[in-house]
DNA sequence: CGCCTGACTGACCAGTCGGTCAACTTCCGG
DNA sequence: CCGGAAGTTGACCGACTGGTCAGTCAGGCG
């Protein structure tokens, strides 16, 4: 039946949405999109390849002649998902901010970061689960996390230049408390909402922990109980 | 169909493991305890009550027997792992505590409860990616809660008469700040591992990371809410 | 134009899954 | 010492899994 027409030329009809052409790049990033969707709604073992493939409207032998296995997409999956991460990591603007408010801005974006994309949060907990054994070997996602390190070496130079922050701030533990504050709330936010019985999706409780947040690492580093180890005794800038 | 062909005696070997006499609770416990590993191990969907059973040493219908489907062993599991943290969280001594070095204590004692059991981790984490559906019902949990709340509340309240820490601490936001910061570090630990190239095992890493959230959560606690417009010029009040 | 590469499909396979069942064993109250 | 309830087993089932394969089809290139 229903003799399939065949488009004259190469390029896509701008009007009839009904049959793309033919576009492999196309079509392995709806399968990409729907793999993304469908192992951050039911982890790795949850998700089921015909699933992915009902998802994308592909033939499920599709998905594999794409990716090789379910193992391959989901790494695929894994590295798009930092891809993403660091580019919305990146969208953060901290020029023109002296150390403080820049400070304050980088822990409440961090924060709303995570907010607005949870797969991130469900895939990689997936990837914890499995010990970072899918994404160990590639090399190109450490060098995603260097620009970001470098942005809090650099604010926290600066505010300890100006006197404003304590001199002893070590980049990776520190990175690792900033992230945490943001990422538990939104990570275990259906649990803590049960068990506490609140309800962590209003609006008013999500402001209040931004500046609660926010305040904690800012009294962190303006001093709080440590005193100044070493006193800068550059001129001020 | 034929009639089925019985074994003609099922005698246990009277050499070998010394099959323990029948004991239902026994029985259930290792079940439970089997269930607990597999499911931290490998997720909800990822665990097969085949495994369980064999990990218990016990016949697959055994496990339907005593706790009806998968589902249901999910989720005393569940309730298990609550009552293992309530446990945990209970022994941390801060009686005779002030509440500066109560707080301390209570910060570096909740990280050292995640890093003793991980699988608590793994098992919120899998609650979390089912949005918590499976404890909602079971009322005791939030009970469980309430006394932790409370020492935070009492510690709290005893820093604030004292002059010693801020009057406007918001119990639930500050609790799931406090518990982030552990969490995220032993949550996030492969991955972390990974994208920073660094080894979050290491004890004098882990030494540092305790005195960086207690200090972090203490000067919160302790400093003024003012951020930098107002100089310190805050009294205990 | 003809042709070959690669995108794409649908049927299929072997294995595993959660769950059921009848039968057997052990234990305990009467 | 009997009888029934509860504990326990292993064979079994239908559904579904990841993965394969032969073959169809479209389109860019010579």
């Amino acid at each position: 039946m229903a003799t399939r027409q065949r488009p004259k030329s190469a390029k896509p009809e701008p009007g009839a949405a009904a049959r793309q052409p033919r576009d492999a790049v196309r079509t392995r990033e709806k399968i990409l999109n729907a793999g993304l969707r469908e192992f951050a709604a039911n982890g790795y073992s949850g998700a089921s390849v015909e699933a992915i493939a009902r998802r994308s409207g592909v033939a499920k032998g599709l998905v594999f002649h794409h990716f090789g296995t379910k193992e391959g997409l989901y790494l695929a999956v894994q590295m798009r998902m930092y891809e993403r991460l660091r580019r919305r990591q990146n969208e953060t603007q901290l020029e023109g901010l002296g150390p403080v408010e820049g400070m304050r801005r980088l822990v409440i974006d961090t924060f709303r970061g995570f907010r607005e994309m949870p797969w991130i949060i469900r895939l990689m907990n997936e990837e914890n689960l499995h010990r970072a054994r899918h994404i160990r070997g590639a090399e190109a996602i450490p060098a995603l996390y260097n620009p970001l390190l470098a942005a809090i070496e650099r604010l926290v130079a600066a505010g300890r230049e100006q006197g404003l922050f304590r001199a002893d701030v070590e980049p990776v533990g520190f990175y690792v408390a900033l992230s945490g504050l943001g990422y538990f709330y939104q990570s275990n936010r259906y649990t803590l909402g049960t068990v506490l019985q609140v309800d962590l999706g209003e609006e008013a409780r999500i402001a209040a922990y931004e500046e609660l947040i926010a305040d904690m690492v800012l009294a962190y580093l303006q001093g709080g109980g440590a005193p100044f180890p070493t006193p800068p005794a550059r001129d001020g800038g």
